[in-house]
DNA sequence: TCTCCTCGAGATCT
DNA sequence: CTCGAGGAGA
């Protein structure tokens, strides 16, 4: 709905402007803007920045001045957006931006952008958490203070405008550093869009270091997914199904032995409970077919040997 | 069967 | 965004 509005880029310019914001909620249809800030930086390095708090028209929640540190007193002197965002939109130019889940802080400033000059923010936007997904699956967590523990940079006086811009800076650098190869890089994240470098079942190869025990109830058996894990995702168990000598199918067929049930509550369309691949699966099962649909915790029972 | 589109929860931002 | 679904159409 935000006609004009930059995209979302993996790259990995020399010159871009970090920038985060500070507000007294979530929605930007709701909520204000009481903080601006932003670095530019050439070759990773900060060389210049732009900081100011701005006042909003209604009072600060407290949870907000619990998070933040900013209170009524702070901003009561401070310039509001329409004296402010002019000077941030001319300090960011037509740079890319950098930040944490940087679409929060894009569609605050494109909507106010449209309401004061009636202009879209149309710069291109790189998200950091995109990079931390990719190159730091193992962190529970990605926020920004997460990322930052996970580098061992600290985080004192983080959740303020400026201090966010160098911590995002800053992880930002670590995981480019982490990124040996560029094109691949990019390849992981067009994964979604092209069907062809989606992984399916056929990507699943036996690791050869381990050896399968032909005892083992997994052991020649036909394997297929439907639902979430809870334990794991649904990648893992397939790498763990044919380690240890089992077979995956993509989609529940005559081959099929085993259909394991995850998680399918997230799923509205579902209308009995069932997905498709569990009604094609009992289907079969009527008509003689060997194969068995269980549930999760059957499924860790099965490879408890693993 | 395969491709393309839509839907939805959860994460993340404050 | 990410990554599970369902469904239409070739």
């Amino acid at each position: 709905m935000r006609d004009n509005k930059g995209k979302s880029i993996i790259a990995f310019p020399d010159n871009y402007t970090v920038i985060d914001i500070e507000t007294t909620g979530l929605s930007s249809e709701w909520n204000e803007i009481i903080e601006l800030a932003a670095i530019k930086c050439c070759n990773g390095n900060p060389v210049n920045n732009f900081h100011t708090l701005v006042k909003p028209s209604r009072p600060i929640d407290p949870f907000i001045t619990e998070l933040t540190g900013i209170n009524d007193e702070m901003v009561e002197h401070a310039p509001r957006i329409d004296n402010v965002l002019g000077d941030f939109l001319s300090f960011v130019g037509d740079d890319i931006v950098v930040g944490h889940n940087i679409s929060f802080d894009v569609n605050f400033i494109y909507d106010i952008s449209i309401k004061l000059f009636n202009r879209p923010f149309s710069n291109d936007h790189i998200n950091t958490v995109r990079f931390a997904n990719k190159l730091l699956p193992e962190l529970p967590h990605k926020t920004l203070n997460c990322v930052c523990k996970h580098f061992s940079i600290s985080t004192h006086g983080s959740h303020r405008a400026l201090k966010d811009c160098e911590l995002t800076n800053s992880i930002f650098q670590r995981m480019l550093s982490m990124i040996d190869d560029r094109d691949a890089f990019c390849d992981l994240f067009k994964k979604w869009k092209n069907p062809n470098l989606r992984w399916t079942t056929k990507d699943i190869l036996a690791n050869p270091d381990y050896k399968p025990d032909e005892d083992s109830p997994v052991y020649g058996k036909a394997f297929c997914f439907t639902g979430k894990l809870d334990q794991m995702p649904r990648k893992e168990a397939c790498q763990i199904v044919v380690n240890m000598g089992g077979k995956l199918t993509e989609t529940v067929s005559k081959k099929t032995n085993y259909l394991v049930l995850g998680c399918t509550d997230y799923c509205k369309t579902i209308k009995d409970g069932k997905t498709s691949k569990q009604k094609k699966a009992e289907k079969y099962q009527r008509e003689g077919s060997d194969i068995s649909v269980i549930t999760e915790d059957v499924f860790y029972q099965m490879i408890e040997d693993y």
